[in-house]
DNA sequence: CAGATTTTTCAAAACGTTTGCAGGAACAGC
DNA sequence: GCTGTTCCTGCAAACGTTTTGAAAAATCTG
C-alpha cells in the first residue's frame, strides 16, 4: 500500500504538499499538482480512510438499522431501498453498513455505532408516529435522514410520500363514484404513514359531510397477506358490508381480491378496490382485475435520500433537506360506480 | 467522547497502562485493572475504531457485495443470509457493509473496498463455477469466506450444502419409485451449485445403467417464476414427457404444479415432483400437494459463516475452515410410483 | 539487608492523514 | 536596490490507539 509519505519521498516533496495536491487545494502549483496526481495514480495510491477519519472525523460510512422481529420475515421493501441506496451512495464513495437487530431496544444499535465512532450518519426507515430513534439522534445532534416522516413537527431531513394525499385523493375518488360505505385496510397506527392516511381518509369523508364508520377501519401489518385475508373476510362477510375498500398496500388488495372471489362478490360491480402501490416487483397492473392505485415507486426514494445524506454530511442545514413526493393516481379496472 | 488519555489523566496513570488494563493484558496489576475498567465504564469510554485500525490494521468491518442486474430484482435469499449474518456478526462486534453493484465488472467493488482499507474481509455468495472473485482475492491473500463453493479444488474457507448429494439422493428416490424419464429443472450452469446437482443427478442415473435424456435437462434462473412456467410447460406439453421432475427450487416446483394443473396432469399419479427447499418464507409444506423436498434451511448458514470469518480474522488456517452441510430428504405428497 | 527476580508501570514511537503557521522564492512597484 | 505582494512549499503538531523497550517498584532469596 502506497502512502502519502511514499509519494513524497519519491518526488522529494513534503507530505503536506502531496496531501494538498491530491485534495485540489488552490495554493499548490499547477505543475506540482499534476505531477503528484500522476505519480499517485502510478503508485496505486489510495488514501487510508481510518487515518483520514482520525483527523477529519469523517469515516465515509453511513448505517441503516433494520428491525427483524423474531419470527417474522423482514419487510422486502427495506431491502429494496437498501439496495438502491447502496448503489447511489457508492457513487459518492460512501459505504453503507447494514445492521439487522432482533433485540427489543430500538436505540441500542444506534448507540453502539455512535460510540464506536464508525459512522457519519444514519438512514432511518419505517418511522413510528412517535419514534424514539428520532428523539435520540436529534438530542445527540447526530446526522440522520428519515425515509418517511414521524408525527409532530418535522425539523429533521426526510423524504416522504404524501400519505395524507393518498388517503384524501383515493377516498375522494371513491366518493365521486358514489360510494359512502368505504372501508380502510390501513397499516398499524404506530406507523406514521398509517396515521397520515387515516387523516386524509377522514378529512375527505368529512368534507362531504360523512363520518367514517369505525367498524370499517382496520389496522394491520401490510406485509402479512394472511392477516389481510382474515380481516378482509371479516369485513366482507358482514351483512352490511362496505362497497369500497381502500387498501394500504397492493398485497392487501390482492388478499381482498381473493376473498371477494371466494365470496362471489364481483369487482368492481359490487365492490371497488383501490390500493397504494410501492411499485415493488409485485405487479398490481397484471392483477385480475387490474388495480386502481395511488402509485409511488419506492425506488425513487433512493436518489433523494442519498443526495440528502450527502449534503447533510457536507454541513448543509438539516431543515432545508426535506422533500415530499406527490403521488400519482392511476385509475384501472378495480373501481367503479357504487352499486345502487 | 472520552479517550484513553482522559482516563489516564483522570487516574494519574499512563495511557499504556490504561490500554493494557482494558485489553486484559496479564502484566497489569489486578487492582489497577479493575480500577481502570470501572472508570472507563463511568466515563463512557469506547475505543475509537479508526485509531485502533491505524495501528492494528483491523477495522472490525467485513463486506458483502451483491450483484443487482439492471432490470431484475435481487434474489431474496441474499437478503435472508445478509440479515442473519448481520445479527450474528454483531454479537462479535463486527459490522457488515453491504454493497450492491449494478456494474458488469465483478472485481471492481472488491478492489475498491480493499484499496480504501475499510474492511478486514469479505463474504462471497452465489459463487460461479469459475469465479473470478475467488481468484482475485486468493491472489491478493485477502481474507474471505464463501457461502457455497466454486468448481475445482476448494482451498478457501466455505460453507456449502451437499449439492451433489441433493442431485444424487433426489434422483435415487425417484429411480426407486420406478421413474426412468426424469426431468431436471436446474439452475444456470455458470452457478457452481447447478453443476454439482447435475453431476449428482447424472451419477445416480448411471449407477442404474441409465443415461440422462438431454431433452429433459433445463437450466434456468431459479428465482424467476415466469421462465420456470414457460420451461415446465415446454417439457410437459411434449408427447413423450418426463414422469418426474427434479426442481432446483420450490419456486420452480410451484410453477411446475401450476402448469401440471393447467394441463390436467395429476400429481403424483402422472407426475412426481421433488424440489430443493431453502426453507425461505415460501412454504413448500403448505402447497397443494405438499412437496417432497431436499431441505436445508438457508438461515443455518449464518452461524457457521460468521464463526468462520471470525476465526479467519483471528488468523486461523483458511484451509481448516470448510464445512459441508448434509441435506435432509423430506418425503411428502408430490412423489409417487411411476405410472405404468 | 543486599542482591536477584518478578511484577508493574511508563515514555516514546508508530500507524497515515490533515492543517496552522512559518518561510522561501519570484516578481512587481517605487 | 528595497519593500511589499503573491505564490508555493515545508515543518511540526494533532487525531486516538497499540506496542516496544526500559525503568521503577515490589517481592522474594539466602
Amino acid at each position: 500500500m502506497a502512502t502519502l509519505k511514499d509519494i513524497a519521498k519519491h518526488l522529494g516533496l513534503s507530505t503536506t504538499t502531496v496531501s494538498r495536491a491530491l485534495n485540489d487545494f488552490p495554493e499548490v502549483g499547477r505543475d506540482t499538482r499534476e505531477l503528484v496526481q500522476r505519480t499517485a495514480q502510478e503508485l496505486g495510491y489510495h488514501p487510508n480512510q481510518s487515518a483520514r477519519k482520525l483527523v477529519t472525523g469523517k469515516s465515509g460510512i453511513v448505517a441503516m438499522v433494520i428491525k427483524a422481529p423474531p419470527n417474522r420475515q423482514i419487510d422486502p421493501s427495506f431491502f429494496e431501498v437498501m439496495g438502491g441506496l447502496s448503489t447511489k451512495l457508492a457513487e459518492k464513495d460512501i459505504d453503507l453498513i447494514l445492521h439487522v437487530t432482533t433485540g427489543q431496544d430500538p436505540i441500542k444499535p444506534y448507540q453502539r455505532l455512535i460510540d464506536k465512532q464508525t459512522v457519519d450518519g444514519f438512514i432511518l426507515n419505517a418511522p413510528l408516529e412517535n419514534d424514539p430513534r428520532i428523539d435520540f439522534l436529534r438530542e445527540r445532534k447526530f446526522p440522520f435522514v428519515v425515509h418517511g416522516r414521524a408525527g409532530g413537527e418535522a425539523d429533521y431531513p426526510y423524504y416522504d410520500i404524501d400519505n395524507y394525499g393518498i388517503g384524501y385523493s383515493a377516498t375522494t375518488l371513491l366518493l365521486d363514484l358514489g360510494h359512502q360505505q368505504i372501508g380502510l385496510l390501513n397499516g398499524p397506527l404506530q406507523a406514521a404513514f398509517a396515521v397520515e392516511r387515516l387523516r386524509g381518509y377522514t378529512d375527505a369523508m368529512e368534507a362531504r359531510g360523512l363520518s367514517p364508520n369505525p367498524e370499517f377501519l382496520r389496522h394491520l401489518d401490510i406485509h402479512q397477506p394472511q392477516s389481510a385475508i382474515n380481516i378482509a373476510g371479516e369485513l366482507l362477510e358482514r351483512p352490511k358490508r362496505p362497497t369500497a375498500l381502500l387498501c394500504s398496500s397492493s398485497l392487501i388488495a390482492y388478499s381482498a381480491v381473493k376473498v371477494a372471489k371466494l365470496e362471489g362478490i364481483p369487482i368492481p360491480q359490487q365492490l371497488s378496490l383501490i390500493a397504494h402501490d410501492d411499485d415493488l416487483p409485485f405487479q398490481s397492473a397484471l392483477l385480475e382485475p387490474s388495480l386502481t392505485v395511488t402509485r409511488s415507486p419506492l425506488r425513487r426514494a433512493c436518489g433523494p435520500l442519498s443526495e440528502m445524506i450527502f449534503k447533510l454530511l457536507e454541513g448543509d442545514d438539516p431543515a432545508s433537506l426535506q422533500q415530499t413526493e406527490p403521488v400519482e393516481l392511476v385509475v384501472r379496472d378495480s373501481t367503479g360506480p357504487a352499486p345502487s
